[in-house]
DNA sequence: TAGATTGTTAATCGATTAACAATC
DNA sequence: TAGATTGTTAATCGATTAACAATC
């Protein structure tokens, strides 16, 4: 741990110059894996690990996560390798980890109530904190510990909370309207489930789609081919 | 309709020609999303439609789309673009659309009642048969017409009704035996939704993890990124 | 110091785009 | 035939891997 102290002030700046440049998005979709790799080592008590052995773990190569980890800085030391509290805590970092945004789920039908109930947002330091609906039903219930609200109150809640991520559950139909109140409100994030590609409504608004028919299609996919094969 | 007729006995020839060298993993990765796009397409009448169309549609270039579908064979024809309805029969045909691939879903909790109430397996030709848990309280109920079995009749049932797909929704901790049992019950594909990256326990057996969480990380240091900058 | 392992540059590989001849 | 648009080759671009000097 000492010899980690010693650099640091160095590894300050050399973040900083890192940076500028824009980091490409094939390292930014890898970014989460190596979080939950690191997690998983932290939790087992490992205090160091060298990208060797770590692309071992992973079915990487060296390359690539030296190559990864140095597009935000040195996070290693040559000789030792690195410290996976201090990278775990770096990458938590850079992907925003207990940044404390807030978010909304709308749309509380089943997957609405599976996200709901997972540990998912939790664990990564984005708080839940309420779920919307238009069915008088469950308006009023509490699913999980939120409490559900008519999606009339949405653009006003959102407001009032500060939310910046919206996590859409509703069918597509309603999503493009849901997503207006959503951005009005000032939500800049869109966690879309809706079965439909939403573009960008604004620029400054990021959209993640979720289409869990393609990966299943994809497992098809390499079923038939391998049978075939 | 005439037009495409006449060239079907050389496009025959070409696919197969075609299909003797793998195709790489980023092509099949853009598969589903073609098929999303012409099935839409296919809904709103449209008959025929140019590559360069389509590329404005999906917000890709018209060369990555013509390369992308001649890695399959040449379904398009000079001066008219493709046929809407041949190309998604095409591109369903390829992502193996109507094998009448048999999945069950095992682990009843919320995202499994989730994914029993959706209709992604059946627009996707794949048949859901049966839930499995171990849970006493949902063992001989039903769930979105699927009948739930106890995780101990898991390997005769798959035996018996020729299951390809194993759904995957249990807890982590249960993931690892689950596998083994649905691989000796001759199930070659698992969708993992169990928060663990499961190796493919036989090298003919297909594994697709799914993990949510990394896609909200991608999100919360897009959110991250966009504010700073 | 000697050994280990990073950070980083250079080489390779693959994927995307551009261009155009073939052809409907 | 003339116009349109594919299939396909060649050029470009970017991402991955290899190699090694820097350094802990």
């Amino acid at each position: 741990m000492e010899r980690i102290d010693k650099v640091h002030g160095t590894f300050e700046k050399r973040i900083t110059d890192a940076q500028k440049t824009t980091v490409s998005a094939a390292v930014i979709r890898r970014l989460p894996r190596y979080h939950r790799y690191l997690g998983d080592l932290l939790r087992e008590g490992t205090l160091r690990i060298s990208s060797a052995a770590l692309s071992k773990l992973m079915n990487v190569t060296a390359s690539q996560i030296r190559q990864d980890l140095n597009c935000f800085g040195g996070f290693g030391q040559q000789g030792y390798g690195y410290n996976v509290k201090y990278l775990y805590g770096k990458i938590s970092e850079l992907l925003g980890v207990n940044e404390g945004f807030r978010a909304v789920i709308v749309g509380a039908g089943n997957l609405g109530k599976a996200l709901a109930a997972t540990h998912m947002f939790e664990r990564r330091g984005v708080e839940r904190i309420a779920m919307f609906d238009v069915d008088e039903s469950v308006v009023g219930t509490r699913i999980c510990d939120l409490d559900v609200y008519h999606v009339d109150e949405l653009r006003d809640f959102c407001q009032k909370n500060g939310v910046s991520i919206g996590v859409l559950t509703v069918p597509k139909e309603a999503a493009e309207e849901v997503v207006a109140t959503l951005v009005e409100a000032g939500v800049k994030g869109i966690w879309n489930f809706a079965n439909m590609e939403l573009k960008p409504p604004s620029p400054d608004v990021i959209v993640e789609n979720i289409h869990l028919g393609d990966s299943l299609m994809k497992l098809c996919y390499e079923l038939k081919t391998s049978a075939e094969g």
